[in-house]
DNA sequence: ATGGTTGCTTAGCAA
């Protein structure tokens, strides 16, 4: 079984390329942030043609996620559902083949100490509550999207460079490892202890062409699953040729 | 530190 998960930076600029990627990768389920689509502007028909069923929380200009899927998807939320007064479309869940898939698109969180960082940081928390609320760390989970935090120096081209920046600050960070302490591990740590694996090139200053990622698109897994995988891959080359996409999808393979 | 690119929407914001 195949998971997948990418930021597409709007479904309607990638439309051809996204369309190209799920004949190509075939997920089972594939998880898509920054739809930046309202629901009449989403391309349902193109992506229903290609034998997938679409859960999704829309938003237009920002935002937005779907979970597409090859099978029923049941038990579909649209929301932290928390009473917080909250109109960004940034979390879709479903069942699907016996798994939860929760898709998140985290808050990027602007400039360190500003509103949007502390909106980025309650989100986390939000977040961690909604699963305390609804889910166990012995079910069959995953937590997947654009998190926007790498967690880890050997997760950033240039530590140095970025410890002050919201994707890599100590506040984000630390966020990310009270979430994972609810009961998450992080896929790719299971199969891999590599340097240097990035999910996101800035589109300025030639970020692609020298290399100069993050890793903050994450595949985050309850212990039923972590038991399960076979491997994590991130799909470098779906960052090259023409209109790309600034993140790289991140495909999950389950036993 | 600055400037750089893309997408949406229409000059400026978000990332």
């Amino acid at each position: 079984m195949k998971i997948a998960t990418w930021n597409v930076n709007s479904i309607r600029a990638r439309l051809d390329r996204a369309v190209a990627w799920l004949q190509r990768t075939g997920p089972d389920v594939a998880c898509l942030q920054e739809l930046k689509s309202s629901e009449e502007d989403f391309p349902r028909a193109e992506i229903e043609a290609l034998g997938y069923r679409i859960q999704a929380t829309y938003q237009r200009t920002y935002n937005g996620v779907a979970i597409l899927s090859r099978h029923d998807a049941t038990a579909v939320v649209h929301s932290l559902d928390d009473g917080v007064e909250d109109p960004q479309a940034r979390l879709v869940a479903a069942t699907v083949d016996g798994l939860r898939v929760v898709c998140v698109y985290v808050p990027n969180g602007g400039v360190v100490g500003s509103d949007k960082y502390a909106y980025k940081l309650a989100w986390m928390g939000r977040l961690r509550a909604w699963l305390e609320r609804h889910h166990r760390p012995d079910e069959p989970l995953i937590v997947c999207g654009d998190l926007n935090i790498a967690p880890e120096a050997r997760d950033v081209h240039d530590p140095a460079l970025w410890e002050n920046e919201s994707l890599f600050h100590v506040d984000s960070r630390r966020a990310l490892q009270d979430l994972c302490a609810w009961g998450l591990q992080d896929a790719l740590r299971l199969v891999t202890q590599e340097a240097g694996i990035y999910s996101w090139w800035d589109y300025r200053m030639l970020g692609f062409p020298k290399n100069r990622g993050l890793r903050i698109d994450h595949v985050l897994v309850t212990e039923p699953v972590a038991r399960r995988v076979r491997g994590v891959t991130v799909e470098r080359n779906e960052r090259k040729g023409k209109q790309p996409s600034d993140h790289a999808p991140v495909v999950l393979e389950l036993d």
